[in-house]
DNA sequence: ATCCCGCACC
DNA sequence: GGTGCTGGAT
């Protein structure tokens, strides 16, 4: 069994979404600060802010330079922001060791900050044309489908050797990679398939009847939880450009103080947050001179 | 109220 | 191998 690549490209190539990022001329970096914004987080959340952040910070070496409270306020609320301090730390190790240009190896990629087994090989594949597997969860879910004949399942060390033996040899390995991607993020979707728009003629989950799937996928809770009350302490420090005191963070959760507390420490931990000298707080590295 | 889904660390 | 991390869309 296996993914006839000519229907999978050939409905690529008049399916595909107009991405900004997908456009010629866009360089390794910009497509390695889109895959960051994306690891967590919907295009249509992604695009207005990549869009922006490209034509402040187009290099790395720019970026590195704007020091990383700049970075984090423009990060915004995409959400999960340790993913904005990591893309800063990655553009001063870029700038400072691989002289402004993004590594073009998976195993140097794997060694940079933030960037683990999908965003490496997707870099490697779509910024410079690498014959490697990118297996993000759209691919693992279609993979499982058309060749295990399940509607999901859990990711697995196996994973990556399953794709590797699916890409078709040759230069269209990155346009395969892409085409699986997106056939999974606008046809073959974890909730509401559309089979019927499904180039592909084989697959097993179809000719199994569509079986539901049979492990039950625990839920993220977010109101209540302390990654709540990091975004509300975050959104505080993000809109002001000056240090500001405890108790003007406190008052964006009066309703358990222990747990604010412990959110508040935990960004200092993560390095999103500091202390200043006279006990006030900012985002991490705001008095940086650049 | 539910869905989304990669990295780092345990 | 399992858990924690954001916030908007639906």
């Amino acid at each position: 069994m296996s993914i006839d690549p000519g229907e999978l490209v050939g409905w690529y190539e008049s399916a595909q979404r107009d991405l900004p990022w997908r456009r010629p001329g866009v360089s390794a970096w910009q497509i390695l600060v889109s895959e960051f914004m994306l690891q967590q987080t919907p295009v249509a959340r992604v695009e207005p802010i990549w869009l922006a952040w490209i034509e402040r910070w187009p290099t790395p070496s720019a970026t590195a330079a704007a020091g990383s409270a700049e970075v984090l306020r423009a990060w915004g609320k995409l959400g999960y922001p340790r993913r904005a301090k990591r893309l800063h730390e990655c553009a001063v190790v870029i700038a400072g060791e691989y002289g402004d240009e993004v590594p073009t190896d998976v195993d140097t990629l794997l060694t940079l900050p933030g960037i683990g087994a999908y965003t490496a090989r997707a870099v490697a594949c779509f910024a410079y044309s690498a014959s490697v597997p990118v297996v993000d969860t759209n691919v693992r879910r279609v993979v499982t489908r058309v060749l295990r004949g399940q509607a999901d399942a859990p990711a697995r060390a196996r994973d990556l050797d399953d794709v590797a033996a699916l890409l078709p040899a040759g230069p269209t390995a990155p346009t395969f990679s892409a085409a699986l991607m997106e056939l999974g993020a606008v046809v073959c979707t974890a909730r509401a398939p559309q089979c019927g728009r499904c180039p592909l003629s084989r697959c097993r989950w179809r000719a199994a009847g569509y079986p539901a799937a049979t492990v039950t996928k625990r839920v993220q809770r977010y109101a209540g939880t302390d990654r709540q009350v990091r975004g509300k302490l975050l959104d505080v420090l993000r809109g002001s450009s000056n240090p500001v005191t405890r108790a003007q963070l406190d008052v964006v959760w009066l309703s358990d103080t222990a747990q604010r507390d412990r959110a508040l420490d935990s960004l200092l931990v993560d390095g999103l947050v500091e202390q200043t000298t006279d006990g006030l707080f900012a985002l991490a590295g705001e008095g940086e001179i650049t």
